[in-house]
RNA sequence: GCGCCUGUAGCUCAACGGAUAGAGCAUCUGACUACGGAUCAGAAGGUUUGGGGUUCGAAUCCCUACAGGCGCACCA
C-alpha cells in the first residue's frame, strides 16, 4: 500500500459517503486527489489526512464528526488495520503489515522505473540550461545548471515528459569580438585588451589555434583575428561539450544564435510580432512593445545600426522551439540574470502564448565556494574563476553534482570544498552512497550463502511487522510521490532530502534487525523477507542516486 | 530609488497552509568477538530577523521595518 493507493482509498471511502448521502456535499466537491502524508510524529499512525478538516465547512459539519464517518468506511477496507481521529480531525491511518510489505515486492518488480510517474504524461518539454557562452570554460555559476538542470531532465522524464535538454550558444555579437580580439592579443604577445578576457585559457587556446593554423602568425590583424575567431570559437565550444560530458550531462541540442541569424529566423520572428502589432519602428530601432505586457519598458529588438540586439535572437529561438513542438519551454537562468525575465515573458505574450506555461524561467541564486572556512574570490578579469573543471578535481563529479543539487534554488549557497571532499558521514553524498553500498554487500554476502530475495509466493510480506521494517517500507513507499512533487515544483533537491532520509532509515533498520542467518542457523522466510526489503531499498538509492546524476557505488 | 531571491538551533540547511518546526555537523553521554562503526541509541540546543494582519490552524499567504545576495543598456 503505497500512499497514493491509500490515498485513492480514501477518496473512494468519501465518495461512497458523498453517494450514500450521509453527507451533504457534491460529488464535485470531492478533491481529485486526496493529501495522506507521513506525519512526523510517532503515534499519529503511518499515514495521516486533513481530508475532514478541509470538506468540513462545505459538508455543513464539523471536522471530528466527518472523520468519524470517513474512518468508519476507511476500517472496511482490507489494507487499513486502524483508523483514529485525532486533534481537530485528522485521520490516523495505520496498515496492515502485509499490505505495507507489499512494497518491497512492488519496488523489484518494478526495477529501475520504481518511482517513475505519470505527473508529466505525454509532454513535451524543453529544458534549456548552462547556455555559458563560448568565450572561456564554464565557471561556477554554470556549474549549478548543470548539475540542477540535468536532474531536473531526468525527474521530468520519470514522470513520464518527453524532455530535450538544450544549450544555447550565444555565437553572436560583441562578446564574440572581445574574445577573438584577447585571442589576437595573446598570439602577438601583446596584453589582453582592455575589455577583454584574460586567463590561462585564452593563451591555451591561441596556441592550438596557431597549431592548427599556423598562418595566423602571417596574416594582417583583419584576417588573423578572423581565423582566431572561427578556429578559436569552435575549440572552446568543443571543451565545453567535453566538460560537461565528463561531468554527465549531454545535451540533445546544441543550439547557435548566429545560426538564428544568418538563417532569417530573426527576421521571420519580427515580422511575425509585427503582425500581431507587437512591433514597431522608432529612432531607427525596431521596438517590441514589452511595456503593455508587463515589462517596465520597450525593448529594443533591432538595433539603429541594423544589428540584431540580444533579444532578437530569443525572439526566434523560443519561436523555433515552439515551432518544434514544445508546450513547455523552461530556462534556467542565474539570479544575475532574473532582470531578463519580465521581458522574456513579455515577449512570449507578444507572440500570443501564455507565460509561465509556455515559457517558464526558474531563477536560481549564486554559488559562493568556500576553502579553509574562507571565501574564495573570483575574478573573471585576473582569469582567477573556478571551473567546472576545477570543481571536479577538487571534489569529483559525484560530490560535485550532489552538492549543487541538494540545496533550494532560490537559496545562495556555500559550499566547503573541505567538506565536499571528505570521505566522512558529514558529507551527505557519502552518507548516501555508503548506504547503498552497505545494501550492496549484504546482498553479496547473501548471494555466497546462496540466497537471494523472496519473490512471488515465497514471499510474505506480513513478515515485515517490526517498527524499523515498517519505517522502511513506508520510506520506499514515498518515493514515486516525492518525484513527482520535485517534478510539479521544479525541485530537485527534494530527491536528495529523500534520499538522506531514506539511507538514515536504512541504517536504523539495519541496526535494529539481522538480516542474514547467523553462524549455522537455517535460513526461514524472515531473513528471506527481508533480503527482498534489503534489495527494494537497494533500488530506490540506486533510483534517486539516478536521477540526480550520482553513482550507486556496491563498494567504496 | 525600483525589482527579484533569502533571513529557521553555535554552523550548513529541510519543512508543496497542518498536530510537539526537523536533519547533518559541532558539544556532551553511551553501543563494536557477527550482515561495511563511513553506523546506531540518547542528551542539550529555537520568540522561525522585528512588528502588524488573513483563518479552525502561519516558518509558509498579505502589509511593513531591518539585514544580506543579485539585478535594473540600442552589452551579450
Amino acid at each position: 500500500m503505497t500512499p497514493e493507493q491509500l490515498s485513492t482509498t480514501v477518496r473512494d471511502a468519501l465518495t461512497g459517503l458523498v453517494a450514500d448521502g450521509a453527507v451533504p456535499l457534491d460529488a464535485a466537491d470531492v478533491p481529485t486527489s486526496v493529501t495522506v502524508e507521513r506525519p512526523r510524529q510517532k503515534g499519529h499512525g503511518d499515514y495521516a489526512t486533513n481530508i475532514a478538516l478541509q470538506l468540513a465547512k462545505k459538508a455543513g459539519t464539523n471536522p471530528r464528526a466527518l472523520a468519524t464517518l470517513l474512518a468508519e468506511r476507511l476500517e472496511q477496507d482490507p489494507g487499513v488495520a486502524a483508523v483514529e481521529i485525532a486533534g481537530p480531525g485528522f485521520l490516523n491511518i495505520t496498515v496492515e503489515a502485509g499490505a505495507q510489505g507489499q512494497v518491497a515486492a512492488q519496488v523489484l518488480a518494478a526495477g529501475a522505473s520504481y518511482g517513475d510517474n505519470d505527473a508529466f504524461a505525454g509532454e513535451k518539454i524543453n529544458v534549456e540550461f548552462v547556455s555559458a557562452n563560448p568565450t572561456g570554460p564554464i565557471h561556477i555559476g554554470g556549474v549549478r545548471w548543470a548539475a540542477v538542470g540535468d536532474a531536473l531532465a531526468r525527474i521530468f522524464t520519470a514522470a513520464g515528459a518527453e524532455v530535450t535538454r538544450e544549450y544555447y550558444f550565444n555565437d553572436h555579437g560583441g562578446q564574440i569580438d572581445r574574445f577573438s580580439g584577447s585571442l589576437l592579443a595573446a598570439v602577438r604577445e601583446r596584453p589582453a585588451p582592455e575589455d577583454g578576457y584574460g586567463g590561462q585559457y585564452i593563451h591555451d587556446i591561441a596556441a592550438q589555434v596557431v597549431a592548427a593554423r599556423p598562418d595566423v602568425t602571417t596574416l594582417d590583424d583583419e584576417a588573423a583575428q578572423e581565423v582566431l575567431r572561427e578556429v578559436g570559437v569552435d575549440l572552446m565550444f568543443t571543451q565545453i561539450k567535453q566538460s560537461l560530458h565528463d561531468f554527465g550531462v549531454d545535451f540533445d541540442v546544441y543550439f547557435h544564435e548566429d545560426e538564428l541569424h544568418r538563417s532569417g529566423a530573426v527576421e521571420r520572428a519580427v515580422t511575425r510580432l509585427r503582425e500581431l502589432g507587437n512591433v514597431y519602428d522608432q529612432d531607427g530601432a525596431v521596438w517590441l512593445s514589452t511595456g503593455k505586457f508587463g515589462d517596465d519598458k520597450d525593448r529594443v529588438v533591432i538595433k539603429s545600426d541594423g544589428e540584431g540586439a540580444y533579444l532578437s535572437g530569443d525572439l526566434a529561438y523560443y519561436l523555433d522551439k515552439r515551432e518544434r513542438g514544445f508546450d513547455r519551454c523552461l530556462i534556467l537562468l542565474g539570479a544575475d540574470h532574473h532582470g531578463y525575465v519580465a521581458r522574456m515573458m513579455a515577449m512570449c505574450a507578444a507572440f500570443g502564448d501564455t507565460p509561465g506555461t509556455n515559457l517558464e524561467i526558474l531563477i536560481g541564486q549564486m554559488v559562493n565556494l568556500l576553502r579553509d572556512g574562507q571565501p574564495l574570490r573570483m575574478s573573471k578579469r585576473a582569469g582567477t574563476v573556478v571551473t567546472i573543471d576545477d570543481l571536479v578535481d577538487a571534489i569529483g563529479v559525484d560530490a560535485s553534482r550532489y552538492a549543487l543539487a541538494r540545496y533550494s534554488s532560490d537559496s545562495n549557497i556555500d559550499l566547503d570544498l573541505d567538506l565536499w571532499a571528505r570521505a566522512t558521514n558529514d558529507n551527505p553524498v557519502f552518507y548516501v552512497q555508503y548506504a547503498h553500498a552497505r545494501v550492496s554487500s549484504i546482498l553479496r554476502n547473501a548471494a555466497d550463502l546462496g540466497l537471494g530475495p523472496a519473490e512471488g509466493d515465497a514471499f510474505d510480506p506480513s513478515l515485515l511487522a517490526h517498527e524499523k521494517e515498517g519505517d522502511l517500507l513506508r520510506a520506499l513507499a514515498a518515493f514515486p510521490g516525492v518525484v513527482a512533487t520535485a517534478a510539479e515544483l521544479r525541485e530537485p533537491h527534494r530527491v536528495a532530502r529523500y534520499l538522506e532520509d531514506t539511507a538514515s532509515t536504512y541504517h536504523k533498520f539495519n541496526d535494529a534487525c539481522r538480516v542474514l542467518p547467523m553462524g549455522d542457523e537455517e535460513p526461514n522466510d524472515l531473513h528471506r523477507a527481508r533480503l527482498t526489503l534489503v534489495a527494494a531499498t537497494r533500488q530506490v538509492l540506486a533510483n534517486g542516486l539516478g536521477l540526480l546524476g550520482v553513482s550507486a557505488p556496491e563498494r567504496m
